[in-house]
DNA sequence: AACGCCGCCTGATCGC
DNA sequence: TGCGATCAGGCGGCGT
């Protein structure tokens, strides 16, 4: 599932590609997956807009528009669990679950794609008013990090989760964060001391750059076709033998021993979503 | 009011 | 082989 990682390296393939492009045609195949939610509204505000950049926020693409009287000047992009975005010839054939095309010119065309409709495209700006801080914009544990993690009585995973703690971690990077700082998934989030905090702040920093860095460094591959692996297909080619969930420390290596004490890496269940920890590595 | 849990979705996988 | 059941999970919303 896209998190911080899987996003960066998207936005940083398209930013090139759609900056001073404009906006087509617009065709909206399902509504579900748009706001506002009517197909014209939606096209209304997007048609013949051209976009001036495209950032990340967390999970989320920002793709700023040029200002046009009236209408919103950014449009919000999320994954959600199957998302995915690139451009495309127009002649090609779209993915049977193309939630919504548009027209970039020079017979290209974006496509938004997404199985489990999950993802949105969105002129509704205010999730991003609900976000923590940006883990990579920060070096020590910013203080509403902090008062995130002191507040709750929640396992530490399941805060990780929480986007108002901190911007960006999903289930498989929440899991390996951990495992990085030593720290079990279980432990009440308030029990954890500042020296804990410094370092899970600092573990998520480094399996969140450490992504990033792995899939910038393979050739990208946006052709849209085929599927290859959901996971990590966001840094390259789907059929590239080494995907970066070869080098996931604990995520969904239950059983499997651990790459630095050869113990056995353990699934659990918190807060109804699998977790991965070595139970000697991560111990309190 | 913090927190647990459901519903949204489809595709992959599993068991019989 | 075929088919129904189960699982996967980000996130908003709802109930306690």
């Amino acid at each position: 599932m896209p998190e911080l990682p899987e996003v960066e390296v998207l936005v940083r393939h398209l930013q090139p590609l759609l900056t001073g492009r404009r906006v087509g045609f617009v065709e909206v195949r399902r509504t579900k997956s748009v706001r506002p939610q009517t197909a014209a509204e939606f096209a209304r505000a997007l048609r013949n807009r051209r976009f001036t950049g495209l950032r990340r926020r967390g999970k989320f693409l920002l793709f700023d528009l040029a200002k046009v009287r009236g209408k919103p000047e950014t449009l919000v992009g999320h994954l959600g669990m199957t998302g995915r975005m690139f451009l495309q010839p127009v002649r090609d054939v779209l993915p049977k679950h193309a939630a919504v095309v548009f027209g970039v010119g020079q017979g290209e065309r974006f496509v938004f794609e997404d199985p489990r409709y999950f993802g949105r495209l969105s002129f509704d700006a205010s999730p991003l008013a609900r976000l923590g801080a940006e883990p990579l914009d920060h070096p020590d544990p910013p203080e509403s990090f902090v008062a995130g993690l002191r507040a709750s009585r929640q396992p530490v995973k399941v805060r990780l989760l929480d986007q108002s703690v901190v911007a960006g971690v999903g289930n498989i990077y929440a899991s390996e964060a951990l495992f990085v700082a030593g720290i079990w998934p279980v432990v009440p989030a308030a029990r954890l001391g500042p020296q804990r905090i410094a370092g899970l702040w600092r573990a998520i920093r480094e399996v969140l750059s450490e992504a990033i860095a792995w899939g910038s460094t393979v050739p990208l591959n946006w052709s849209g076709a085929g599927g290859g692996d959901a996971l990590f297909y966001y840094g390259g080619d789907p059929e590239a033998p080494d995907t970066y969930e070869e080098r996931l420390r604990v995520y969904d290596r239950a059983g499997e021993p651990c790459g630095r004490c050869g113990d056995t890496i353990q699934r659990t269940v918190l807060g109804s979503r699998s977790t991965f920890h070595c139970p000697r590595c991560q111990r309190q």
